[in-house]
DNA sequence: TATTGTTATACTCTATAACTATA
DNA sequence: TATAGTTATAGAGTATAACAATA
C-alpha cells in the first residue's frame, strides 16, 4: 500500500496498517462461518458467565447501546442469538446464544485465533508474545 | 473502556484500542498547530524530495485521490499548502508546502514524535523499539 | 482514448436525540 | 422521573461513478 519512507517510521502508520492487515486475515478466516470480527466479539461477550442485557453487553464491548441493537438484529436474523424479555424487569432483553450460536462461536473463535497466529507468523513466537504483552502493558498503564 | 477478560486477549482488541489511545495523544499534541494526524501525514509526504502531483501524494499515503482533494482543500484553506498547474502537463496540480506549511511540519512533527514517546513510555525503551520493529517486520513480510 | 482533478453520491461505522414501554 | 430498547437522524471517513479539462 503506502510506501513513503518517512511516514512508515511512525507508530500511527504501523498500527493502522497492522490493524488493516489483521482485519483482512480475520475476515477471511471467519467467512465460512458467516460472521465478521465485530460479530464474533459480540458472541464472545454474550458467552461469558451470566446471560446479560443488551446494555451490559454493549458496555463490555465498549460500544453504544444503539450500535448493539443493529448488531443483535443481524445476529438474531442469522439464528445465532435470541432475545427474551427479562422476567423481573421487562424493560430489559436477556440475550443468549442459540445452540447454533454456541457452535459457531467455538469454531469461529478457533479460526480467529489461527488468523492471529498467521498474522504473527513472520515473528518468532516469543517476539509475538512480547508484542501482545507490550500493547497490553500500554493499555493498562493508566489503571493504577 | 471495554473490560471483557476474554476479549482483551485478542490481538484485534489490543491493536484497536492501542490505535485509539495513540490517536488521542497525537491529536492532543497537534492541537496547538491546528492540524490533525492525517493532515500531518499529508504534509510529511509533500515535504519529500520532489514536489508531487495530488495523485502521487495520494498513492504514497495509501488513500484515494478523491479523499486527497478534500484533505488538500482544508490544508490550502489553512495556508499550509499551495496548488499550481504543472507546467508541462496542465492536468496535474503541483502541490507544495508554503513557508508556514514548512515550519508547521517541523514543529508538529516534533510534537507527534513526543506523543508517540509518551504512548510508549510505560515500556522500557528497548521493548518499545522491539514493538515497532515487530510491526514493521509483519507489514513487510509479504514483500519478498 | 486515457488521465488528473473534481463533484455528486453512497456506503460503513458510529453516536446523539427523541420515542415507547416499562419501572 | 429514570431506564432499556428502539428508531430516526447525522456526522466522520471512505470509496465509486460521472464530468470537465487536458494529454
Amino acid at each position: 500500500m503506502s510506501t513513503d519512507p518517512e511516514l512508515s517510521k511512525r507508530l500511527s502508520y504501523l498500527l493502522k496498517h497492522a490493524q488493516f492487515k489483521l482485519t483482512e486475515l480475520v475476515t477471511a478466516a471467519l467467512k465460512p462461518y458467516g460472521i465478521e470480527g465485530r460479530e464474533l466479539g459480540v458472541l464472545t461477550v454474550l458467552a461469558g458467565d451470566e446471560p446479560s442485557s443488551q446494555q451490559q453487553a454493549a458496555q463490555r464491548l465498549g460500544i453504544d447501546r444503539t450500535t448493539m441493537v443493529a448488531l443483535l438484529d443481524t445476529l438474531e436474523a442469522k439464528g445465532l442469538v435470541s432475545r427474551h424479555p427479562h422476567e423481573q424487569d421487562r424493560r430489559r432483553n436477556v440475550v443468549e446464544l442459540t445452540e447454533t450460536g454456541r457452535t459457531t462461536l467455538v469454531e469461529a473463535s478457533k479460526a480467529s485465533w489461527e488468523a492471529e497466529a498467521l498474522f504473527l507468523s513472520p515473528l518468532p513466537p516469543e517476539v509475538g508474545r512480547q508484542l501482545k504483552q507490550g500493547l497490553h502493558t500500554i493499555l493498562n498503564a493508566d489503571r493504577d
